[in-house]
DNA sequence: TTCATGCTATTTATATGACTTTTAAAGTAG
DNA sequence: CTACTTTAAAAGTCATATAAATAGCATGAA
């Protein structure tokens, strides 16, 4: 968590907002910047800036005279730690789990890979910490999701390739969101220890197919594992 | 293009600051709201709410005393449309559009078996469309560049899967600035008609195995091209 | 010294009111 | 029926006042 502070009225609106356009709570449109702020009791620069953010992440436009307009799904940032989260508490079906596996399944075998290409010695050592913390993990001294989480970031970090380093935030948000909400999700990342251990290892040999494959069979086995009874 | 109107203050102001940070312009932190108002000429509230788009974008985060910090770059949303034009505009150097090719290669031959196994009927009709518009190209009846990203659109929203489909923003923001920005991106994208045929008919018969390869192979080669002389 | 506690000044956060610009839709002239 | 004009609704912008948060300093006790 860590969220230490309370949020503060224009963060609190915007999580609002934005947690009720995904649930589906308006039909195209918001209500008007003066309803806004009168429903939830805030100013006009709140209201504002919480909008703004909202613009930002594409999931509203606002025009004069046309109001506030809910965007095409094609716009919505689902990539944005924000909006993933919205929709993974608001609409936590078997099929959104589904979408979310074959992104992994794409992403994290090749993120292996370029690691194991590219990995320095500092990567390393953040490798093996995390692999570290899963050992702990396993005997109670330390949060098996946080371990996982630390593994995946530690992995993506070494593929030194900014587009899969953001990828971080997306599958952390996720495995976060999902543990809590759905007991299917219980420890559902990387919570092999023996084959992370193993691609830890192909990684240091920079043997980047065997380290794709590792991941890519420990994926697959999770994924039907949690899609069973679909 | 198609981007109608002048932009507004706020809009302009954000883009300005959001092509500063990626340039660099700023070492850990933006001047004051008050200070930037007054550079700028804006008022406050314009100047706050383009701070509040860059905080949702993930580029900064602003506290009482403490000022606009700027993120550490792990925050940067890359997959916002916006964050990844001025990336690209600020930065366009042969590095990252080998990180912009990894991802690809990656994303774009598992959509295309992704397409094979979930296509709809409208789908076919987009992508025979999109192949439609290619052929026009060759002939100099269509443009080029937007044919390839109606292809690449077609693709990824046979998909059925959200994440894919974000990514078609993804890609075809970067197509558009990368072809505007570099003459060794010129016509870099599906450019391949036979090949892209070819892909069209594997999803048309739902082989995926086949629509993975030829849109793989496609892309090998073309970031051999492009990646040529590093 | 060293640590805690309270003060202060700076900077963002929030609220309010006035005015401007954009634009959909109604109205009007031809 | 078309094309132009008017109107009014809603967001956009500006200015100002006040509140809250907090880093850094100062003060004082152990």
């Amino acid at each position: 968590m860590a969220e230490t502070s309370t949020l503060n009225i224009t963060q609190n609106l915007t999580h609002t907002l934005g947690l009720a356009i995904l649930r589906g709570d308006f039909v195209d449109a918001l209500p008007s910047e003066a309803e806004i702020c009168e429903r939830f009791g805030v100013s006009r620069s709140s209201t504002r800036e919480a909008v703004k953010m909202l613009s930002a992440k594409g999931l509203i436009r606002s025009r004069p005279k046309q109001g506030i307009r809910i965007q095409p799904e094609r716009n919505w940032n689902m990539f944005d730690p924000d909006v993933l989260k919205w929709t993974l508490v608001s609409k936590p079906t078997l099929n959104l789990l589904r979408e979310f596996f074959e992104m992994r399944l794409v992403t994290d075998p090749q993120a292996a890979a370029l690691a194991a290409q590219h990995a320095l010695p500092e990567n390393i050592v953040e490798l093996r910490k995390s692999i570290d913390r899963m050992r702990d993990a396993e005997s109670g001294l330390d949060d098996s999701l946080d371990a996982d989480i630390a593994f995946v970031t530690a992995l993506f970090e070494a593929t030194h390739n900014r587009f899969f380093i953001q990828l971080i935030e997306f599958t952390s948000t996720a495995l976060r969101v999902t543990s809590r909400y759905s007991n299917r999700m219980q420890g559902v990342s990387f919570s092999n220890l023996a084959t992370c251990i193993a691609v830890f290892d192909a990684i240091v040999q920079k043997q980047a197919d065997t380290a794709f494959e590792l991941v890519q069979n420990m994926l697959t086995q999770m994924m039907e594992t949690v899609l069973a009874d679909t």
